[in-house]
RNA sequence: GCGCCCGUAGCUCAGUUGGAUAGAGUGUCGGCCUCCGAAGCCGAAGGUCAGAGGUUCGAAUCCUCUCGGGCGCGCCA
């Protein structure tokens, strides 16, 4: 509907750049708008105001010659000047009741667009390192990531889902040392647990599947542990890789893997399968092993040696960061040989480049936000234009049970998971409060309210008028009423001004996913299903569908119908189902 | 100290990339079920858009400064 108003304003916008001279081609992209005031019409343009200037015409001339080399269109019915300049549109009644045919015939799709056709985007969420099942912060990027990559689908993007599994590095060796510790408690050895290893409950878990599969066989001596752990004064984290070398020592190589791998398979099924169960299903788990095997880093480092952005200093490898942005230069390869999570995510980028993304999408927590410089950095070094990096930060969210503000940390093991939250307030209700905040909006998450209150979140109100239209329309069934469908219906006879609010709304659905999508903003969805459904419930307030005039009748049911496609088909997006029954 | 995000109704938050009289939910108060689901509807009250300058026809939105909050600044990941 838009798009056609679009189409109209660019061939008068056409015209007058032939009698007035050129414009920038970005003048030329007509700006149309809802109204917010039915007094001014369905849409306006404020075209005329911002071209006004460079032209040297006063505003309103310019919308009077806008208006003049407007082409004849079917679907407005007046246009006007208004105030300083603005352009408005009232279209025709007809145009609401065309829409509504519209949107039945296209069910499913109505709503989707091409407008990022050509365009390969690879979106990649959550990729929390598998050291503990999911908290509620996870939960927060695991609904925007996915709305997110439905909002590009929809749009016409080819969309790849990725989650990026940190199964290298030292905080994955801390959970294996974490297991294999209290493996040995297990098998009966004194040993303490140092508060820095991972506390929570799985690691037992997942102690006992170890020895239940492998019995004593990973047992070994401890005394030269229990001297790390005698030195009172040490610093705890040099003391903790103290341990996890010493363990390493006492299973070999072969049995710190055993221990390793089962640590991660035990966690990665975890979060694999609670994602699932939140519909979060990444089209791929990319593991940081495999860049190591592959000798993706290797090459990343031979590249950026060979074009000479790297350098040694202290021992290490420095790569040139500074050169390209960043505040300052980053250490790639460390002094002891090992490559930095850096140099990975270098690595890692490239790679998403050469399977041949045109568009990189990171969504990452607030706490990320220095990267984003230096992978950009990175990129531009491997030769890549930085812009086909985009980061979308998500804020944190902060966890209350009542007034207590509840920690969440993966280390200490003091945190409510995804799961439980699941448990408590269900996915629905979950995923559409999460995503009905700005994802650079701080978020407040009380359970004890989204528990107790759970009825009065507003993901209910727009599920519960879809059901209602649901069990109007069974109860049409058993009443043996005939509806033979929109396209026989007489849609001029809805003229109830509550009909004609809820078929503006109907109407701006395919914009509204247009514009989330283009603005990465999965929350205008959720506002603009509460405000369609309270449309609805006014209307239905108001007037009664299942009357004895027929042809009023089947108008009725042809609105209602196409509410709930646009209602389902925006629940969909967000990842909320849309019950027939409540 | 430097950088990023933020500050809108008592509370939780929207605000269509600079538009016309700043909006919802919740809470408070008052109404509506003999009638398609009251998980609903109608109405009232509630604001110096943190503050001060600036840019222009026009600012919650853009720029500068101040105040306040969150996060980051490692040869951790």
């Amino acid at each position: 509907m838009r798009a056609q108003l679009d189409f109209l304003l660019r061939e008068a916008l056409a015209e007058i750049t032939a009698n007035h001279g050129p414009l920038d081609p970005g003048d030329l992209a007509p700006q149309i708008e809802r109204t917010r005031d039915a007094r001014h019409g369905d849409f306006t343009s404020n075209v005329a105001m911002r071209l006004a200037k460079k032209l040297s015409l006063k505003p309103r001339d310019l919308a009077a010659d806008l208006i003049a080399a407007l082409p004849d269109s079917p679907l407005v019915e007046a246009t006007e000047i208004a105030g300083p300049g603005f352009i408005n549109f009232r279209l025709i009644p007809g145009a609401y009741q065309e829409e509504l045919r519209v949107i039945l015939e296209d069910g499913p799709s109505y709503g989707c667009s091409e407008t990022g056709a050509g365009h390969r985007i690879i979106v990649e969420y959550v990729s929390a390192n598998p050291t503990g099942p999911l908290h509620v912060g996870h939960g927060r990027h695991a609904a925007y990531g996915a709305s997110l990559a439905n909002l590009l689908r929809a749009t016409g993007h080819e969309v790849h889902e990725e989650y990026y599994v940190n199964d290298a590095g030292r905080q994955m060796d801390i959970l294996a040392a974490s297991v294999w510790l209290r493996y040995a408690q297990h098998l009966g050895h004194e040993v303490p647990f140092p508060g820095n290893c991972y506390q929570g409950g799985y690691v037992i878990e997942v102690a006992e599947a170890l020895l239940r599969e492998h019995g004593e066989e990973l047992d070994g001596d401890l005394a030269a542990l229990r001297q790390v752990f005698a030195d009172n004064s040490a610093d705890p984290e040099k003391q903790l890789d103290l341990t996890i070398a010493e363990i390493k020592s006492i299973l070999g190589e072969n049995g710190f893997a055993v221990v390793f791998d089962a640590a991660l398979t035990s966690v990665l099924t975890d979060i694999k399968s609670d994602l699932e169960d939140f519909g979060v299903v990444p089209q791929h788990w990319y593991s940081e092993r495999s860049l190591v095997d592959s000798g993706a880093i290797a090459r990343t480092l031979d590249l950026l040696t060979t074009r000479k952005m790297l350098y040694t200093e202290d021992g290490a490898k420095w790569f040139r960061a500074s050169d390209f942005g960043d505040e300052k230069d980053r250490v790639v390869v460390r002094e002891n040989g090992a490559t930095t999570y850096f140099a990975s995510d270098i690595a890692y980028h490239f790679e998403k480049r050469e399977r041949g993304f045109t568009h990189l999408l990171d969504v990452l927590g607030a706490d990320h936000h220095g990267y984003i410089a230096r992978v950009r950095a990175g990129l531009e070094a491997m030769g890549e234009q930085n812009e086909c990096l985009e980061v979308r930060l998500v804020q944190f969210v902060t966890l209350y049970r009542g007034q207590q503000k509840m920690q969440m940390s993966t280390r200490s093991g003091e945190y409510v998971t995804l799961r439980q939250l699941r448990e408590e307030v269900g996915n629905d209700a979950a995923r559409f409060f999460y995503v009905s905040r700005s994802n650079d909006q701080h978020l407040d998450f009380d359970l004890e309210l989204a528990k107790s209150h759970s009825n009065d979140n507003p993901v209910y109100y727009v599920q519960y008028a879809h059901a209602r239209i649901a069990s109007m329309l069974s109860r049409m069934q058993e009443e043996n009423i005939v509806f033979d469908g929109a396209a026989g219906a007489d849609l001029t006879r809805l003229t109830e001004p509550e009909e004609h609010g809820l078929m503006v709304a109907l109407s701006r659905y395919p914009e509204q996913v247009h514009l989330a999508a283009v603005n990465r903003a999965p929350q205008q969805i959720a506002h603009y299903l509460r405000d369609t459904a309270a449309a609805f419930h006014a209307c239905y307030n108001a007037h009664r569908v299942l009357v004895d005039d027929a042809q009023l009748r089947d108008a009725r049911v042809s609105l209602a119908l196409a509410t709930q496609q646009v209602i389902r088909n925006g629940l969909t997006l967000l990842g909320v189902t849309a019950p027939t029954t409540m």
